[in-house]
DNA sequence: TACTTGATCAACCATTTGATTGATTACAAG
DNA sequence: CTTGTAATCAATCAAATGGTTGATCAAGTA
């Protein structure tokens, strides 16, 4: 019974949800818009029922929302929430390619000096913490 | 036991490992440079089997690879597999939205002529492909 | 009211996952 | 050769996941 605890719990389930194949191909198909669970069940050689708690899960990831039309229950993709996952692996990739830049920098300094060291054998980074937020 | 079936699996290996917190911290740590399993263990407050494990999730998802350097094991970050990651997300993410320009384009059009109908009750989508690949 | 359709709820089962403890391999130093 | 360190392997266990079937709820329709 956990109604939305955190910004960060909401990553979590996001990735979450997004790491079944059957739940990103139900983003695929929504992507090009509104489904029913009818509709999204049909691909799948699976029930409506296991459907339905697939869509359960991305909507507790804040990945789609479901709306109400006469005794359908069309689902709806909510693209914000994509944006975030992508801004979440931007910032550590883009970290890691600095890293790899300033690495490229420091031995393009070296190499004017010394013979090249071994460049990669123990850690340069100096913090212990992570910034995960 | 599994080796590496396809580009589609590695998809499916790399969005599960990102599930999981624990292994995003890591992920985290890693983009400011390579580091051990002893290192990536000390912030958590599990035994280095179990980082180890997330290692071995992590590696077989194309995320991070491991070297040798005398009796440790470095794990460095692989970027191009969370490149990979932003690729598919961003590609239905985008879909959707032209989505959503293109109705506002009907609805701009619609406007002129008649008052505006329902407008996203029933799905517009016309091929119940997708291509996930 | 009774009937049909769309979807969820509830109980249940098989498999997988995350983590633990204990033993084992690989390498370096005494 | 023995000790110590870094890491993995192996067996085990509790909890979570994905799926099923059967019952139930909600809305439209004869």
């Amino acid at each position: 019974m956990i109604v939305d605890p955190s910004a960060d719990d909401r990553l979590d389930r996001a990735f979450m949800a997004l790491a079944d194949p059957v739940r990103r191909r139900i983003i695929a198909r929504l992507s090009r818009g509104p489904a029913t669970v009818n509709e999204l069940a049909e691909p799948f050689e699976i029930t409506k029922q296991a459907v339905s708690k697939h869509i359960q899960v991305l909507e507790q990831a804040g990945l789609v929302t479901r709306t109400r039309d006469a005794q359908r229950r069309p689902v709806h993709l909510d693209a914000a929430a994509l944006e975030a996952l992508t801004e979440w692996i931007d910032r550590y990739r883009l970290i890691h390619e600095q890293q790899f830049r300033a690495l490229d920098a420091l031995l393009a300094t070296e190499r004017g000096r010394r013979a090249a060291p071994s460049a990669g054998g123990t850690t340069p980074a100096g913090t212990q913490e992570d910034a995960e937020s």
